[in-house]
DNA sequence: AGTTTGATTGGCT
DNA sequence: GCCAATCAAACTC
């Protein structure tokens, strides 16, 4: 079975990063419309979790396209990723932000009290409405508990992208993309120098 | 076996 | 704007 989804996973994760402005990502009732995201090119990506080769954490990225990447970071937070590209090409899209489009009472007890266009708003966010976490890791996401549905492609001229947010490694790509003017889209946030580098001499 | 760090968030000076 | 929270994984002996 080889489906429309597949297809568009498989392909380089440039393009599969802007493809998945508007799909619909869901884990039971609660489904979000993503509208904010960044690519990470495996091996070839100083900034990517798989950039030193395959470990036990992210051996999901190294298999075929299409399954859920889970991490946890921070000691308390989960962000998920769609893996992409062909099998043995660890490339994977992280899903930073999106508006709930369903299920909203679950995702409004999960995150507490905040406004409705924050309640997917960054990554970590965007994971506990959905009630997505390291058990998820792995994931089909035609058949599985997580699934992805892709939307009609969001217009270029809708899209705009610039740096990804929080890298200390190649901070300067521009592989975020997120759809021009969505209330949902996070802050951009630089990453924290580390003590005794300075940025100079 | 011990140390360091982080694809973040929310609360407070 | 700055910083603490909190721990799994990766990294370094």
């Amino acid at each position: 079975m080889n489906d429309q989804l597949t297809d568009v996973l498989t392909g380089p994760v440039l393009d599969v990063a802007p493809r998945l402005l508007g799909a619909t990502l869901r884990h039971g009732e609660v489904a979000v419309r993503i509208t904010e995201v960044e690519a990470y090119d495996g091996p070839n990506d100083p900034g990517s979790h798989a950039f030193r080769g395959p470990t036990p954490r992210n051996r999901i990225m190294f298999g075929p396209s299409g399954f859920l990447y889970v991490y946890f970071v921070y000691g308390m937070h989960h962000c998920c990723n769609v893996v992409c590209g062909p099998e043995g090409t660890p490339s994977a899209v992280l899903i930073r932000a999106g508006e709930v489009v369903g299920g909203l009472e679950v995702a409004r007890a999960r995150r507490g009290d905040v406004a409705d266009r924050e309640l997917a708003r960054g990554p970590a966010s965007l994971c506990r409405a959905l009630g997505i976490d390291l058990t998820l890791t792995g994931t089909d996401l035609r058949t599985g508990q997580v699934t992805l549905t892709l939307g009609d492609p969001v217009p270029a001229d809708a899209i705009a992208s610039g740096p990804r947010v929080g890298l200390r490694a190649a901070p300067d790509w521009p592989w975020r993309f997120w759809i021009s003017g969505a209330p949902s889209v996070s802050r951009y946030v630089a990453a924290k120098a580390r003590p005794g580098t300075s940025p100079t001499r």
